[in-house]
DNA sequence: TATTTGGGTAAAATTTTATTTACCCATTAT
DNA sequence: ATAATGGGTAAATAAAATTTTACCCAAATA
């Protein structure tokens, strides 16, 4: 299977859950960190990692990471893509002829 | 959870499978019949007739009944719907807001 | 010092999806 | 008459995704 079939198959695949579409929605205009995401929602920290991963990997979700020299340690702020919107149809043509 | 977030997620989770992106492409342009879908796919029938079942669910996928009164028979047509684009950062923020 | 907190991994258990198998019926072809 | 074809269902099985459990470490706190 082509590279963007799976690439289009990653993101459906990533928004077919709806704590990630409410996490997306959540860091739609600020940035936030793992444990702010976790208050609101309520659910296990290896749950709330395996979520953010998968948004991540879909390149829904956006995460900088900031190195606290003080303490040593990293901080990691998610932020929504924006303008995320998805043709279709395109995609459907691309694959029928054979593009991808 | 509202009416219009099961939408979204019953439509992602259809175009969540190659098999089923491949039927839409497919069916793009002319509407087949299982018949022509299968001979392409090279899947089992009742296969077929899951994957078909949940893009129509979706709305994805229009059906066409015709009924054959020679043969007393009932033909199927399946045609992907079109102008289909998703206008991800909308639905997110309707989401945000809980208007939905 | 013992415990809580933030952030994380690995693996087991559970749940959901996908796929196959075994059927059904009616029509057409051998 | 028998086998093949189109179209279908129900249930068992296999595979994939989700969730929990049991851990790890370092820093902050009671």
């Amino acid at each position: 299977m082509s590279e963007e079939i799976e690439r289009s198959l990653k993101l459906f695949k990533a928004l077919s859950h709806p704590t990630r579409l409410k996490i997306l929605a959540m860091c739609l205009d600020k940035e936030l960190s793992s444990k702010e995401i976790r208050r609101s929602l309520n659910i296990s920290k290896p749950l709330l990692i395996s979520h953010i991963k998968k948004l991540v990997d879909a390149e829904l979700l956006e995460c900088r990471v900031e190195f606290d020299r003080e303490k040593s340690i990293v901080r990691k702020y998610y932020k929504t893509k924006e303008n995320l919107t998805i043709d279709l149809t395109d995609l459907l043509r691309k694959i029928k002829t054979k593009q991808i």
